[in-house]
DNA sequence: TGTACATCAGTGAACGCGCGTTCACTGATGTAC
DNA sequence: TGTACATCAGTGAACGCGCGTTCACTGATGTAC
């Protein structure tokens, strides 16, 4: 039950060079907002350094000036989201939001949210779910996980009596992932296609929304939301 | 509702070139079971052919002179698990065994038995899972979802007035993919480290069926099992 | 049953392509006096 | 403010490695008469 943290794993300094120059960090964001372009539209492996470089208006050479190789830019990719994320459920679960809020109306605004964020980096999420073996990524999505996680799990333990599932740590912890796995190729992959389920994000929402609240055994609450 | 089936895609003639002898066809076994072999320690990409040939006792030459390149080794081993996993579910499912059965045991059966094939063959699964982009094998991930689905919501539907969920169609099937979509990276990807969630394959099972009977709402039934 | 020929199966060294990475060089920015 | 030098940033052609694929050749199996 200790807040997880987000280590810095020896952070960035291990794939990136520090920039030096102005000139230099604008060079670094343009190559990683390039990157994160081109991966919505191929694979990692399918995206030569020289189309990242393209795409930056910079070149290969200047690309090796920051990172330590190829693989770097996925690192530094993942990094920047997992900072984005957290900084954004940081802000979204603060407790003082929801004070008067029902389990229900968290865990749905939640699952909205989830949809949104994978929604929105696409890409970046499909090639990270394809390289969950790598352990770095694998730490970092999991770090994510208990950081994002243990921060819900609070905010509905506060309405712990509503939850009927035998063990609402567990629950709380089980569902969140669940949801989280479920949506992350319902959404990311359906890009490609009809997708997994014939069902548009909002009503995968609603079942996976459902779903959780089914599994905590959420009986609706008539409105005592502080312990 | 029409039973999908399961249409023979072009099939393997696409990717094999057919052995005409016995003894070119206990090759491409020996190569198939080698390369499934290999998968569970590597990615599919991270394996070269010549290891695929040489683990078989065979050599690169022979190879290709049964699969037209690289890929279709792995849509060949694909087919033959599609191929295998129908037959398991037609004698698992099979209305006859279930008579007497009430959903919560049909379900916590079926978890189960996804737990046991997702890790025996953890490799494959693994691989598959991050070639879901690819659209012949993301087609034939959903063809053989769709057919076992649709087998498993019959065998549920007879038993409809224990399921609460305002739409009981709807809501078999997307429990069921959100069994395997939980299932699939849990304990797939757990080989390699403690895991997603720090839980056996055993209390996993127990969750995701918890999961499932919520979700469908299943008041348990005092055994009523035929409509 | 034997012989000749055709096709199938297998071998593994060699080829070649793609792509990550390097490197010699030019230009820009910062700093010391 | 100006000048000289050091470091940083950027360029892109060339390199080289890994790996999929081919191919010339040998051996095995099948078939026709």
């Amino acid at each position: 039950m200790k807040p997880p943290s987000i280590r810095e794993t020896g952070s960035s300094l291990q794939w990136v060079h520090p920039p030096r120059q102005e000139r230099s960090q604008q060079t670094l964001e343009r190559l990683l907002d390039a990157a994160e372009v081109l991966l919505e539209e191929k694979g990692f492996d399918e995206v030569p350094v020289t189309e990242i470089a393209r795409r930056a208006e910079s070149s290969v050479g200047a690309l090796y000036a920051r990172f330590v190789d190829k693989d770097a830019i996925l690192h530094a990719l993942h990094e920047r989201f997992c900072r984005e994320a957290c900084a954004t459920a940081d802000a979204a679960l603060e407790p003082a939001r929801w004070e008067d809020a029902s389990i229900s109306e968290i865990v749905s605004e939640c699952v909205d949210f989830l949809v949104r964020i994978i929604r929105e980096r696409e890409g970046l999420c499909r090639t990270l779910a394809a390289r969950v073996f790598d352990p770095q990524i694998r730490e970092r999505v999991e770090a994510l996980g208990r950081y994002v996680g243990h921060k819900l799990q609070q905010l509905l333990l506060v309405r712990r009596d509503a939850i009927t599932h035998p063990n609402p740590e567990l629950a709380c912890d089980f569902a969140f992932r669940q949801a989280y796995l479920v949506l992350d190729p319902l959404v990311a992959r359906s890009g490609f296609d009809p997708g997994l389920l014939p069902l548009r994000d909002s009503e995968i929402a609603v079942e996976v929304t459902r779903s959780f609240l089914a599994y905590l055994g959420v009986h609706e609450p008539t409105d005592r939301s502080q312990a």
